[in-house]
DNA sequence: TCCCTCTCAGACAGGTCTGTCTATCGTACG
DNA sequence: CGTACGATAGACAGACCTGTCTGAGAGGGA
């Protein structure tokens, strides 16, 4: 029952990595269940046995990925001491990310944008940003700003950009630009602590 | 030849009305051709003599897109006199959009996912976003600062990011956040005159 | 009147995709 | 030994999509 990494993966495993690799190279839409199993070695029963359709083995794939980058940021943090170097280590995090070679663009972008609303990729990508702004947040107040929540969304936005442009334009020095762009609100926020507070009370990422 | 406005529509001019309403709500891999003739009133032989196949039409839908985008940001640019507002007037124009009752994110980001690399939707796409790109660097050249171009690509990060996260969060404030973190830019990159030009050297949008 | 162009209506072929079903095989366990 | 279970291989149905083709109608200009 419990899947044994050693000897030989189950079909449950082989699956989610070859979902992994065709889906994220792709597109989810573009991928038919023919190609995942044939990558897989694995007969189609086996698919429909351990997720039941084609919309659970997609939202095991993002999830998995969800997963990977949040932890990949966790372990690049650790790297860093003061606490503005850790809420700018978040875009250094980003950087490594989008110049790996097999980098095509964030695949929960790609899955919302395929699939249509309310659908299972965006439930799942809902909690991915949901932790992502979060993180921000308490990076930001460890810094010591008077208003976490708002450099948190201002960041997010930087953040968000260079995903966007990283798919659009393949410009892998963006998340430098983004960088520099949040040390200077970092400095601008810490400078101005009473500033008539903006719209911070605006609502949170849903 | 030349289409007439008044009276009837001709048959491309239907089919591009309700090829934009369709492919703009429901995307475009999902939409089907007999969808779109069905919407327009129009013979499957219309479709096929005006654009020649699906692809011709999702690059006319996509141009009527992108020429109204731009067409939509100058005119809300004649509304502001000063450089700075001018420069911030692009984020109030974005503002604009985004909170259309009728905005279903972009346009663009939608079909470059849905699309396979190298595809009709990128190259629509890639016009688009070096016009984005040379209105912000001549806007922020306006304004004076000594490196137009570097604060033109992160402010391209930031109505990236606003792009990005009304679609992910139908988040209509997000504009708002953005037209403060621009300012807070251009303020650092006026105050910032002769500070080492940081990475301006940095490749063109593509 | 004749012709030419644009248009409509719909059948059709050829392909792809998801999901179900049958039948067989191998192995671990009682 | 025997049985139960996970896995394999592949056929099949039903649906959808693109693009082509046939056949006919309407309207304006020479």
């Amino acid at each position: 029952m419990m899947p044994k990494s050693a000897a030989k993966p189950s079909a449950r495993e082989r699956l989610l990595a070859a979902a992994n690799e065709l889906f994220y190279a792709e597109g989810v839409q573009s991928t038919g269940i023919d190609r995942v199993i044939e990558r897989a070695g694995v007969a189609k029963a086996s698919l429909y046995n351990s997720f039941g359709n084609k919309d659970g083995l997609v939202r095991a794939y993002l999830e998995l990925r969800r997963d990977n980058n949040l932890a990949r940021i966790d372990r690049a943090l650790t790297r860093f001491r003061t606490p503005r170097e850790r809420l700018l280590g978040v875009f250094d995090a980003q950087g490594e990310q989008i110049t790996d070679p097999g980098y095509n663009g964030c695949a929960f972008m790609a899955a919302c944008s395929e699939a249509p609303h309310g659908s299972t990729a965006e439930e799942v990508t809902a909690v991915y940003r949901g932790r992502i702004r979060a993180l921000l947040t308490e990076l930001a107040a460890d810094c010591g700003v008077a208003d976490p929540a708002g450099l948190a969304r201002k960041l997010h936005l930087l953040y968000d950009g260079v995903t966007f442009s990283g798919r659009m334009d393949h410009d892998p020095t963006a998340s430098s630009f983004a960088r520099e762009a949040a040390a200077a609100l970092l400095d601008a926020a810490e400078k101005a602590p009473a500033e008539a507070l903006p719209a911070s009370q605006a609502p949170a990422a849903t």
